[in-house]
DNA sequence: CTATTGATGGTC
DNA sequence: ACCATCAATAGG
């Protein structure tokens, strides 16, 4: 009931970014640590889909912290912003193609307070317990990987601009944000409220 | 309800 | 200096 148990293959990662942010609407994040078993079904999700992308912290160049976005898909890529929060991605495509996408919204499944709010970046990784520490994890093998869960139907997905990228031009316009329409875990950014694209 | 601001640390 | 954020606060 709380989930299949099937653990998503390396191939589900190989591709664009944007088709992996539609695929992981309803799948089941999980992590296995010494609090015991935590599950979050995700609900909200942005592609950064290469180096060319300037919202892409890939845009920036090949860097340490950059590393792991041009290497194999299926790691996990893990940063720590404005000090105090962390945002978590699955990194995409092929070798070589720096692209990844952010999870930005789960709804508590297992292991997670029902009442503990899981919408935002930042709050879902404090919930989950994500933090530096897992970042590039192999999410083949580590206690951090990703399952099946629920389908979402193409009708329930909503998409619209991403969040906070204001300072990437052209690209801070497109579409790359999706969410599950209708879901109440679904995080509510100043003046985004309500509103919802095709 | 909207708008603004401060917290806080890795990365470049 | 710059942030892929959030919570608290002030104001309508």
């Amino acid at each position: 009931m709380p989930s299949s148990r099937v653990r998503l293959p390396v191939s589900f990662y190989a591709r664009p970014a944007l088709t992996v942010a539609r695929e992981l609407l309803g799948t089941h994040l999980v992590l296995e640590g010494e609090a015991g078993r935590r599950v979050g079904r995700i609900v909200e999700t942005e592609a950064y889909v290469g180096a060319h992308d300037l919202a892409c912290h890939a845009s920036k160049g090949r860097t340490a912290r950059t590393e792991v976005l041009f290497g194999p898909p299926g790691r996990a890529y893990v940063y720590l912003i404005y000090g105090m929060y962390h945002c978590f991605n699955v990194v995409t495509d092929v070798e070589g193609v720096a692209s990844a996408v952010l999870v930005r919204a789960v709804e508590p499944v297992e292991g997670l307070p029902p009442a503990l709010r899981t919408d935002g970046p930042g709050r879902l990784c404090r919930a989950m317990g994500l933090t530096l520490g897992h970042n590039r994890w192999d999410l083949q093998c580590a206690p951090l990987y990703l399952e099946e869960g629920s389908t979402v139907e193409e009708a329930r997905v909503a998409r619209g601009p991403r969040i906070g990228v204001d300072y990437a031009g052209e690209w801070a316009r497109e579409p790359y944000r999706l969410w599950v329409r209708g879901s109440q875990h679904v995080s509510r950014p100043p003046a985004r409220r309500g509103l919802e694209s095709a």
